[in-house]
DNA sequence: TTATTAAGTCAATTATCTTGACTTATTACT
DNA sequence: AGTAATAAGTCAAGATAATTGACTTAATAA
């Protein structure tokens, strides 16, 4: 005689929650804008002037802004900007991959302080989680040797990886990385290190990144396309990266494409595992990374061939990404070398006709983002950073069971 | 020598934010679980139980909730539910389509009180507007004969029609209602019924309906694939409509498909407007629904071939959307004929294997959404109901600019 | 030199949620 | 039957954080 299924119900809010929200929104307007004035933030927020002096106040006792000289602009009484300190904040950002694992130390502008990279054995968790928890330890008392007081300011530990997460039959599939997806990391991570930890896929870090110092810092509505390994998308929908109901929204690699007759995985055409495969080459070798670079510069008719079909699926990818979620700009990323990623670019214009089309458009329909093998491991960090920094539904809530 | 480029910063909140939002929060948990307690609500809300009683009592005194018989349930004072007054707000919700209009009163529940159609002039909106603005009226003043109060209590009209807006080169394409993208329709609206109104498309609407009281209720993630005249995704996200940057996201049926050596728009092959050229039909034949209807129930094996290639490129269309949003369900939802969603559905599955399938699922993968020709003008009245009692983000802040 | 303008502060006020003690109504136990 | 336990809900005071309007400060324009 028990009726009571769980009652669902979003979480209230309380002056905790407002207040949270009016701290992060003016440590955005900065982040967007640079230093500004507390009556410049009082205007763009649409607080008072008074309210923004208390938080301003509190935020420079918490060590996350500082002044500036002051600056006369005609009459009236000169402005004192106000701008976010670097030193305010650090995480750090774990970029888990096929063959190799890379760790950064990040601080709140999203400078990148300590980097520190190790290879991957190929057995696994069992022996990789070792490695990658000594990667952590490293950078972490690097970035404790850089900078005093780290520790405290420490707001998480952000870990990407290949998705898609948490599906059965990723076992034997070699595309994916199934050994570590049944390994339980982020309880392994959280233990090991005692920092609060988070987890996104490689593309969703990639657009993290790309939205804190990258094409699509201050844009709301934004995806990054994802050229690694696999193929992803990333991405930045209201201001925030979409996660889905079960963290694997974006996992465009498993579209299916028709073409010569068959259904296949968009990223077994057009990701950097297919090329290695065109190649015939092993994706663990180290030289790989600058021996493609050399194919893609060097006009090697050999990649030509690849190049072409990949980007004529990039080019249906990105009408896809326009059609589907109308972004103000779509980035191209990935961890390709510069030269592929430049001979890709070229070859994927010009882009098919879309609703992206329109007039008064300010951004490019395709941007190039950060051709940097660090880029993931910094949107890795970026991660616990924008969730503890940046304004978002969840945080004006009342902590979430 | 001015250096001041607008300052960007989303705007801050107050108390005034905090209760707005605690009030939509209490509706949205009477919405979904049916009538609570205020004990109930506090747990379920995580507020005291001193707020949620101010709460309820305003809400109360607004005509918004109002007690039901005090239940006994074990130890412990009787606990009196509460439960969403039906007559606490109306909305109208008005469809244009190619060839008809339709306006329906909704009350807050989300029952339709009273439903009207006309056909629409093929002179487009300068003969259209005057049909449309009088079907409203008609539908209004009905609503206000049938219960008291009613103007008072209208929180707005919204609109629906199909996509996408706001693009130039539409003029010409029969695929679209280009003469109406041009008309100034919600200044118009606006103006002559002194509503606040809104405008979304066919296939958004389509998913605020499910949403309100359909497959989608409660969910948070949920996609509709809408196949109408043409066909359209309404993507539900984080428990809101997602409109992209333009109002243009989920346009899927522009989406390309390779098949027989070229690319076609998906709404080429899988649409009402391809079934009408497939059999020649004329869209404005007013017993087109039934003959199709009659087609489709009597196995005509001319309608076969159809379905066939339809029903593939749906089942392509619902691997894409669960791969891209990774979404709780796909909701299959339409203005087609019943008899013919029942052979598509039927010839969809089974559906390809995708990251949907995954242990521990309680939904479908694919649901069938309303197959009622009034759905998607429900869900335009749906619209401005959501804006005005769900909780959402937009709401907690300081008025927009 | 003075008026004007803009930035920023001060002190009182207001809106709203929280707290903890209290009341009420019911069932469970002896 | 009487009493303890339990849960719903109220009361009144308190805490938090934004708002208001007058005021101060510091610059330029006239």
């Amino acid at each position: 005689m028990n009726d009571s299924r769980p009652i669902r119900a979003k979480s209230g809010t309380n002056h905790e929650g407002t207040s949270a929200h009016n701290r992060r929104v003016m440590i955005d307007a900065l982040r967007i804008n640079g230093a500004l004035s507390r009556a410049d933030l009082a205007r763009a927020t649409r607080l008072t002037k008074q309210t923004v002096s208390n938080i301003i106040e509190e935020l420079e006792r918490d060590g996350l802004v500082n002044s500036q000289e002051a600056v006369r602009k005609g009459r009236g009484q000169p402005s004192t900007p106000y701008r976010l300190v670097p030193e305010g904040a650090f995480a750090i950002g774990l970029q888990i991959d096929r063959h190799v694992t890379r760790a950064v130390a990040v601080d709140l502008l999203g400078s990148v302080l300590v980097r520190a990279e190790a290879g991957l054995p190929p057995g696994g968790p069992s022996t990789g989680a070792k490695v990658i928890l000594d990667l952590v330890a490293g950078v972490r008392s690097k970035l404790a040797g850089i900078v005093q007081q780290s520790e405290t300011r420490l707001v998480g530990l952000g870990v990407a990886m290949p998705g898609p997460f948490g599906i059965d039959g990723s076992g034997d599939d070699p595309w994916m990385m199934g050994a570590w997806q049944k390994f339980p990391l982020l309880e392994t991570l959280t233990a090991g290190t005692g920092l609060d930890v988070g987890l996104q896929n490689d593309a969703a870090a990639a657009a993290t990144a790309e939205r804190m110092v990258g094409a699509a810092h201050g844009l709301d509505h934004a995806v990054c396309l994802f050229v690694g390994y696999g193929i992803g998308a990333g991405l930045i929908l209201n201001g925030e990266l979409y996660r889905g109901a079960n963290g694997n929204a974006g996992e465009i690699g498993m579209a299916l494409l028709f073409a010569e007759g068959k259904s296949t995985p968009l990223e077994h055409r057009a990701s950097l595992a297919s090329l290695y495969q065109y190649l015939s080459a092993d994706p663990a070798d180290p030289d790989l990374h600058a021996h493609i670079n050399d194919l893609a510069s060097g006009g090697d008719p050999g990649i030509d061939t690849w190049i072409e079909t990949a980007a004529a699926d990039l080019r249906w990818s990105i009408h896809l990404i326009e059609t589907i979620f109308d972004p103000q700009t779509v980035i191209l990323c990935g961890s390709a070398p510069e030269a592929l990623v430049n001979r890709l670019i070229a070859a994927i214009g010009p882009l098919l006709p879309s609703i992206a089309e329109r007039r008064g458009r300010t951004l490019p329909r395709l941007q190039p983002g950060m051709a940097d093998p660090w880029s993931v491991a910094l949107g890795a960090a970026a991660g616990p950073i924008g969730r503890a920094f940046d304004p978002h539904f969840a945080a004006i809530l009342k902590d979430s069971r």
